[in-house]
RNA sequence: GCACCGGUGCCCGAGUGGACCAAGGGAACGGCCUGCAAAGCCGUAAAGUCGCGGGUUCAAAUCCCGCCCGGUGCU
């Protein structure tokens, strides 16, 4: 196998089940730990909504980039990317492999791919932020930087910003800083995917919502809400909507129905990120995941072999 | 029982006689994506006996009559 380094990454869609799949994975190949590829697990205290592996799983398997940004903080992804890189050294340092798990493409990617991330610029932002005329601000895009201008959106505003920001604050291009997302070079990491189909997939998202209320997910949501959340914390998915359930709102079983389609739209929207990706190895799933546990360890002994 | 309000696509909903072969939104499906990414942006088609039956009119989702269903109020 053409695989560098031995670690394997295990993607999916949301309640595809690859936690416990990983878990699986880990228990039987004990060289094996959890690199967490997950953008909102890294928050303290946002256990039960972001379905974060229980103290037990993480006693027994060792787990890395989880609870380790408090909600009311920001944490972006190349702060992500910096702290997956001192895992993998850590790990690698201790002979050990590294299970990378999880659903948010851009962070996995920043992650396997290396990703030259921009750095920021403040004062430059603030002040593109003043500027309201969307229509001059990406016509200033396509002046400084075309191809990026070219390949955005613009209507998006956030990107178009964010371009700026760079390019302005660089001194550099923002489309110089790497080839783009729709480029797929090879990389070190071997990604298997698991796919359900979208009806099992629905049906375990309201499942998983029902246990989580079971398991006290009101009184976390509480918690959480209570304190504030940061903007990166803030768009968890469940929080907000359980949150005006709490300060009556809208009724529970509305709540629960926004929370749903949201998760629903969002998984669809892994789906199609992930799909474009010609490196990944896709394993079919019925009912669960652990269906394909020895396919996927056929695998992982594939590129460890000496 | 009486009175009033309402019944429009999978859901919400505009429309009160001709520009309605029925707006818009949500959902669905698809595309994009390098510091908010569980975010953000964009596109697309499909779907309607306009509760049912009758009537008026050159023309009705829109007016009239009856019926059915839902809500509210009154006795």
């Amino acid at each position: 196998m053409a695989s560098l380094n031995g670690h394997l990454v295990l993607l999916g869609t949301t309640a595809s089940g690859k936690s416990s799949l990983a878990i699986e994975i880990a228990k039987k190949r004990p060289i094996v730990e959890i690199l967490s590829m997950d953008s909102m697990a890294i928050y303290k205290g946002m256990d039960i909504g972001t379905a974060t592996p229980s103290k037990e799983e993480q006693k027994e398997i060792r787990h890395h980039l989880i609870n380790i940004a408090k909600p009311t903080e920001e944490f972006s992804v190349s702060q992500f990317q910096e702290a997956a890189k001192n895992s993998l050294r850590d790990i690698e340092k201790r002979k050990q492999k590294a299970l990378l798990v999880g659903g948010t493409g851009l962070h996995l990617r920043a992650v396997i791919d290396d990703l030259t991330i921009p750095g920021q610029f403040p004062e430059v932002k603030r002040e593109l932020e003043s500027e309201k005329d969307l229509v001059k601000l990406h016509a200033r895009l396509k002046e400084l930087d075309p191809v990026a201008a070219n390949k955005m959106e613009p209507t998006n505003r956030r990107r178009i910003i964010r371009a700026l920001e760079v390019t302005i604050g660089a001194d550099k291009p923002f489309s110089e800083f790497g080839p783009g997302m729709d480029s797929y070079p090879p990389t070190p990491f071997t990604q298997i995917g698991i796919h359900l189909s979208r009806d099992s997939i629905d049906e375990k998202i309201f499942k998983r919502y029902t246990k989580q209320i079971d398991d006290g997910f009101l009184e976390e949501v509480e918690q959480i809400m209570r304190d504030g959340v940061s903007r990166t914390a803030a768009p968890a998915l469940g929080y907000s909507e359980f949150y005006s359930y709490l300060c009556g709102e809208h009724s529970f079983e509305e709540a629960m129905e926004k929370a749903v389609i949201a998760t629903r739209k969002f998984a669809r929207r892994q789906e199609r990120w992930f799909r474009r990706d010609p490196r990944i190895t896709w394993f079919e799933v019925e009912q669960d995941s652990l269906e394909v546990v020895d396919s996927v360890l056929k695998i992982f002994d594939e590129i460890n072999k000496v």
